[in-house]
DNA sequence: TACTTTACTGTCCTATTAGTCAGAATTAAC
DNA sequence: GTTAATTCTGACTAATAGGACAGTAAAGTA
């Protein structure tokens, strides 16, 4: 399942740091910041406690490391829509990517997620700046579709919102999901229609399709 | 003798076991089980630590309650929609009704969001049979709405998820939404624009509006 | 080989945690 | 009033937490 192959060719700090990082972005996806020890990432690594102290400074740092390794994926993620696309076939390139991003990275979603539950203390600044900014952009153009008569006339931000909500959900409440379903884990077929549903109802209701 | 439910009697007894709950609802809103001290629920009522173990034996019996609190909310304002409705105003009534829950009670729908993030350990029994039961008999009504060609095929199931998706984003996600939209807090307007907004969408993406 | 740098560990320290308990303060009952 | 029950607290314990550090093991280099 875990196709994260660890590179034999990088060095042993590569390999360290990325596993580090890698077992954090679990154990502070499930438990969040405070409620994760630096022992349980530690075991989950097959290492020392101090030798993660060694790697990073402190539990902290390590946290923002993760955090920004995190918001990084994000970004380069983040499909870029352009004014001059048909709003149905960026919109629903983005749905598509997003829900894809849910499912290959959902521990990564699901940190995001606990993170923004409590407060945002490690990402203020990120959504103040970067993701302010980002749909500020998607905004701008999203507005010009609706005035060149493209889409029907809906909030922008509130659009985005609906995407992001809906996607990230199943990466979220995974453990809901699945249990009102009787489902043990997703697979790729339903990963498919969650991404043709959502598509299907947003895209309608927007005025994109009959 | 020790930690029972409040009877209807003793005034007191009343008064603490409910500030307790109000208390602990919002550091395990905020924080999740583990990362919650029982010494901040005390603080924030205003007691001893020892008092808190006084109404609860433990921690553990104490975040019970508060998910019983919080389900009992949810169920018993969980609108009942009905077959011999217009699919149009049912699903409508159940988009306000979650939208204004999620601002009247947004750090009992973070609490649950953090539960459910942390694997719902404490919700298992609670997903599996109440809420599982739920959207099974509002899967069967919604397709029965679908099979009578009143409205668009879409899958019941994740019509149901996006409706949640969509409104407990406001309350879970809350800082985000605000801090992308340079907000300090929700205001009235804006809790009925979201739900207006949600509503077109929705709706018309099933088909059910113009 | 000998030496240097990097990677790692066991141990210790201090702070915080959940939970216990004997008894004090308060309230209710008579 | 006196007594009994309830409510509450400070002091304690044991477990776990983050983190510091001296020193060991392994890799790299000459």
């Amino acid at each position: 399942m875990t196709e994260t192959e660890p590179q034999k060719s990088g060095t042993i700090r590569d390999r360290q740091y990325q596993a580090i990082i890698d077992a954090a972005i679990e154990e502070f996806s499930r438990h969040g910041f405070r409620a994760t020890s630096v022992q349980a990432i530690s075991d989950r690594v097959g290492t020392s406690k101090a030798n993660v102290h060694y790697y990073f400074k402190n539990k902290e740092t390590l946290y923002s490391k993760v955090l920004d390794h995190i918001v990084i994926l994000w970004n380069s993620s983040f499909d870029q829509i352009r004014a001059d696309e048909e709003p149905a076939v960026a919109l629903e390139r983005m749905i598509r990517a997003k829900v894809r991003l849910s499912y290959t990275h959902a521990s990564a979603s699901r940190l995001f997620a606990n993170e923004i539950l409590q407060g945002a203390v490690h990402l203020g600044n990120y959504l103040r700046h970067t993701q302010r900014q980002w749909v500020k952009n998607k905004v701008s153009i999203i507005q010009s579709w609706i005035d060149s008569g493209k889409m029907d006339p809906v909030d922008p931000a509130h659009l985005i919102f609906l995407i992001w909500s809906s996607t990230q959900h199943y990466a979220d409440f995974e453990t809901q999901v699945l249990t009102i379903l009787n489902r043990a884990e997703y697979e790729e077929e339903m990963i498919d229609a969650i991404a043709e549903f959502l598509c299907q109802v947003i895209l309608k209701g927007c005025g994109l399709r009959d």
